[in-house]
DNA sequence: CATTACGTGTCAGTTTTCTGACACGGGTCA
DNA sequence: TGACCCGTGTCAGAAAACTGACACGTAATG
């Protein structure tokens, strides 16, 4: 189509490449869950809570970066095919603490070494120290873009 | 709420990170283009076509990461306000190539703006070294993901 | 002690985006 | 030429995510 890479400046935006990137990891990931059908948001949320039980909804919904009301009807999904619990009342203020059942460990076993191949995946052909630098560039990022954010709050 | 971070994988893994910086460039491209009553995917339309005018429908979905039948509706809602045209048949095949008009030009101007700025701020602190780092490594890892991609089509 | 602020879970409705499907034009190749 | 494959535009329906709103518990504030 448009064989000649005008590229004016989408191809310089640091922005846009980032995008590109989470855009590409986001459809690997799909690729490889999509035999376990488990959707992304699915195993982010079993992912969370294998590493930090207990976890409420709302912390779920950050650490996967959509809503509590997402989160939520994902949870009820969860609960009802029996991959996950939580308490029928609240053992201090409202907070639900959600916990992995056996079942839901066991399930998302394979999806964890799915994606951890596609994270190697990724990291092919960068050297130790390039990672490293990565990790620091990206942590710079957020650092920039959040902090304005917390002077208007 | 959970003070201690436990950060067992999380925070080690790139790819969580990668999906979090892309988080908050969103984030903060939502919060200057809220007042504009723009959305991102609105301005990444508009940005494509500036850039590139005569990109055709499926062509601008490829460029802002969504799929062909959600950016014909975008179109279609730019094309009734009567920021883009589109030729009412085909020059050639079935490709509608599309044109900002100077209305959608001008509406696009404070938007790159505003958007340059969250880019701006993303960017501080970081040398120029580092930026030319950043860009090799994004490059390399959205290579790395989509070469086995390839292979598999 | 009263009040305020904040975080949470949840209900309801809406918007956005996606999946599936179809017909069409153009290029490729035997 | 005719068969095939690919990319495209578009219609329709389903799924996923969001915004707005409310009541409730906790902690901080006066």
């Amino acid at each position: 189509m448009s064989q000649d890479d005008v590229g004016v400046d989408l191809e310089t935006s640091l922005g846009y490449l980032l995008k590109e990137a989470s855009s590409a990891l986001r459809a690997a990931m799909e690729e490889v869950l999509r035999p376990l059908e488990m959707s992304v948001t699915h195993y982010s949320c079993l992912e969370l809570l294998a590493q930090r039980p207990g976890l409420s909804n709302s912390e779920l919904a950050r650490g996967a970066f959509v809503t509590r009301q997402s989160m939520n009807v994902l949870l009820q999904t969860l609960e009802r095919e029996g991959h996950v619990t939580r308490p029928t009342e609240a053992p201090v203020g409202k907070v639900l603490p959600t916990r992995l059942t056996p079942r839901g460990r066991r399930r998302l076993e394979k999806a964890t070494a799915a994606v951890r191949s596609v994270e190697v995946r990724m990291l092919a052909g960068m050297t130790e120290a390039e990672q490293a630098g990565a990790f620091r560039i990206l942590r710079s990022m957020i650092h920039s873009l959040r902090e304005d954010n917390d002077r208007i709050r």
